[in-house]
DNA sequence: ACCCAGGGTCATA
DNA sequence: TATGACCATGGG
């Protein structure tokens, strides 16, 4: 990964978008909730399972567990896949609840931290770096679709990489600059929402100068296949 | 009607 | 290691 390259384009989408001050949550565990309700989901659904849970008054990891599963789908059934992330939620809470809650996983190390959340079921390595992130202000950086996307199409990352190894190379440009990790995952999904989409699609791209078609960065041709 | 969304698990080869 | 099926709602 280009330092300079990559700072540029930091740079360029943080004057652009930002500064976006992520994530949205009144509270630590509201972001760990958002984190896993999010998964391959739309953040306005999870908005509203969120909303769901306020309203109930159930949003701490004791009021959640207390919950029969299937009223607990119910109320998180915007964010899609409730069945599924129902579970998810129980499992979380139950771990979080048997270490301690958030004061003592806090003085944990970022490694070891990430070790135990990656050993709970439904919390998978993009999950995992948005909690480290986002809840625990840990320098990580945090992978997803979005960040393939665009890395692919400026031609920065091949876009099929382990996520391990797409997330070491960034961090190693960026280092323990929490604040800017934070900025450049949320300006990456911003982005992706707004202009970098998966079909050839340009509004307006503040990347635009790096596209050699003159009509911004969707009208990049699809990343060259690697040779074998 | 179709595409997409701030992934993860599990079975299979 | 690496595919593929599966999970499900809501907005454009």
């Amino acid at each position: 990964m280009n330092a300079q390259r990559l700072k540029q384009v930091f740079d360029r989408l943080s004057e652009h978008h930002g500064p976006l001050d992520w994530w949205p949550g009144d509270s630590g565990f509201e972001v760990m909730v958002g984190a896993i309700l999010t998964q391959n989901t739309a953040w306005s659904n999870v908005e509203q399972a969120i909303a769901n849970l306020k309203r109930a008054e159930v949003l701490t990891p004791e009021r959640i567990l207390a919950l029969p599963p299937e009223e607990l789908g119910v109320l998180i059934r915007p964010s899609g896949y409730f069945n599924v992330k129902s579970k998810r939620l129980r499992s979380f809470c139950q771990w979080y609840l048997e270490q301690g809650g958030e004061a003592v996983l806090s003085a944990w190390n970022t490694g070891m931290l990430r070790t135990k959340l990656l050993s709970v079921n439904g919390v998978g390595p993009e999950t995992a770096d948005d909690i480290l992130l986002y809840a625990f202000e840990r320098p990580v950086f945090v992978v997803d679709a979005y960040t393939r996307r665009l890395f692919s199409r400026l031609g920065m990352a091949d876009g099929d990489e382990p996520y391990e190894s797409l997330r070491a190379s960034v961090e190693a440009v960026i280092g323990d600059d929490v604040p800017m990790l934070n900025e450049l995952h949320a300006v990456i999904v911003i982005h992706g929402k707004d202009v970098c989409r998966p079909r050839p699609r340009c509004n307006d791209c503040v990347l635009l100068e790096e596209c050699p078609t003159g009509q911004g960065l969707n009208r990049f041709p699809p990343a060259p296949t690697r040779s074998p």
